[in-house]
DNA sequence: GATTTAACGTACCGAGTGGTACGAATATAA
DNA sequence: TTATATTCGTACCACTCGGTACGTTAAATC
């Protein structure tokens, strides 16, 4: 990603500190609430060198936003990839959105994707690919359970995915919102029942 | 609300028109994006007059949001004083976030509670009452059916009016977020079956 | 040592924000 | 006619934003 020119004064911006400092920073408040200016302050880091590195806002927020995703978003998918019968699966998911300390202050890429069209085209463009991941990889679960015959296909797999990711996008709001994580797991938790046969 | 003095130069600002175009402005985009030069512009309206009117932008907010209650969230609340059966009222309400051509960029109040903590302490406090307001409607909507013995007390009247409220809020967001209505039913849809009696 | 290359950070830029000072304009009251 | 009261809007304020010009510093190469 990043070029070692063999000539030149060595760099001395830690990367991985800016880019922890930065992603905590996103994900305790809203993305859009925190600025360049903020960011280089937390971490101790000029303006230039931010530019340097990361070349832009949107490329910093970018870069960000696939640091959480192979940090905390890789656990969301090695939930699926488990392919555990759908009650545990939705009770492991659950969990995580409403209950996991992790999560208390929400979720940075369901803040980015909530103030979409804020974004620059680089974060834009991770968030989308991001959110249609999450619907291929969970329609591909509950495809996979259909074939394993503990789950009908009434609801869609495709249908059933997109409201998976919806209302887990719905509970990590809320968490970010300060409701009661009791509550947040009674809703979510209600939203599920939609999914177990009638 | 405004006084009307006997003497000094006569007011020539039209507070309604004034207030549409505002309401209008957040409803298309959201609240957080719409500054008051932009409303100043597209109203015809200096920005002192604006200050004289309402005090500051939390006191524009609020009279918006205040007009926006009267003029369109009292059509959910009358939905509910019709006092229909569940099966009857919750596809009222769905089709109400869902289809209805009027609520096709979303809802003011739902694009300000999601931006709460961006709000001033008035706007912030007639959200709070709205919300408030509506869980405590709907609990008196679904124990009154309780009573008229076409609803189970199963999840807590409580529980279910605040379920109701988030699954129509997450309906309004992605219809102002640009998804597909049918798509946007489903889910609500979906989400109101779990409401029924297994 | 001289030259080249690249990162360093101070100090700035223009645009946009919410908000206001203030003199001109327009009404009533004395 | 004069004094008082109130609204008008231009032109400004201080501040923050994302972004950059540029002189300085530190390494490798000659």
């Amino acid at each position: 990603m990043s070029d070692t020119p063999k000539r030149g004064r060595p760099r001395t911006l830690d990367t991985d500190r800016t880019l922890d400092v930065a992603m905590r920073a996103y994900w305790q408040q809203d993305p859009a609430d925190v600025s360049l200016n903020a960011i280089c302050t937390l971490a101790g880091v000029s303006k230039p060198a931010l530019y340097r590195q990361f070349g832009s806002e949107d490329g910093l927020m970018r870069a960000v936003l696939d640091r959480y995703a192979t940090q905390v978003l890789s656990d969301i998918f090695d939930i699926l990839s488990r392919n555990m019968p759908p009650e545990e699966t939705l009770a492991a998911l659950s969990h995580f959105a409403s209950t996991d300390e992790k999560m208390e202050t929400g979720c940075v890429f369901y803040k980015m994707r909530a103030g979409k069209h804020r974004l620059g085209p680089l974060t834009r463009e991770g968030v989308e690919a991001i959110d249609a991941g999450a619907v291929t990889a969970l329609t591909a679960y509950f495809k996979a359970r259909q074939v394993a015959g503990d789950w009908a296909g009434d609801p869609p797999a495709a249908t059933v995915a997109r409201y998976v990711v919806e209302q887990i996008g719905l509970a990590l709001s809320q968490r970010a919102a300060g409701h009661d994580p009791d509550e947040v797991r009674d809703t979510l938790t209600l939203a599920f029942s939609a999914l177990r046969r009638p």
